[in-house]
DNA sequence: CAGTCTATTCGCAATATTGCGAAAACGCAA
DNA sequence: TTGCGTTTTCGCAATATTGCGAATAGACTG
């Protein structure tokens, strides 16, 4: 549903790790991407779990926060780098819920 | 050294709950307003905690960050609105932190 | 199969945020 | 007071995000 593109069916071992340590060891830079990704992946997945929550469908959600669907689906996209606070807010808004922003210390080792 | 403007100085009693109350009792258009600019401010302070606590002025970090002096300024204002993601991602990122977003149930009573 | 609802993708205009330099204001110490 | 470093404000160009319609794809039911 969400992670619309990356439908590499189940590797024959863990080469997704193999290759995740062939690609990104000892770059940090490669590594702070893959984190921004895996970060925004998990606000797409967490907006999507918010609407099914309120049994909304995206055009009813879009509706609620004043947009349209094709909106809505494109946060709900795992490969969406554009998320805004003001949009999340807006969102968070229509379901009840707020946007709490913490900024926590990275451990840099190993 | 935030808070650039209102500026009132302490107020007899607590006059600012009473206006408080005033303006904002049972007014959910003007609380969301609030909730928001309190957010507002209250991510300018932590940036400017943060970078205090590194101890970097505002064109150190713009310059860690490959930006200017009065872009950290703006940041730090506790009337700017314009916050994004991708920008506390970079403040974040230059202090060896990194942004958590969490998604927390309101409560919405009286 | 057609019909319906939902989700996704695309393109472009509209709005919002950032980049950045310059000038002014501030704080502090000589 | 002057000098110096820092912060703040302003204006506008550059970039990023949103708005939105239309077309396509998927899932499900009769």
């Amino acid at each position: 549903m969400s992670d619309n593109k990356a439908k590499t069916l189940k590797p024959t071992s863990d080469a997704v790790e193999i290759l995740h340590r062939r690609l990104y060891e000892g770059k940090p830079a490669r590594l702070k991407n893959l984190e921004e990704a895996r970060a925004n992946e998990e606000i797409a997945r967490k907006i999507q779990e918010l609407r099914a929550a309120a049994a909304l469908t995206q055009t009813q959600l879009a509706k609620l926060i004043g947009t349209t669907a094709s909106v809505i689906c494109r946060l709900e996209d795992a490969d969406y780098e554009g998320h805004s606070l003001a949009m999340l807010r807006r969102i968070a808004g229509a379901l009840n819920q707020r946007v709490e922003i913490r900024f926590v210390p990275i451990r840099r080792s190993a």
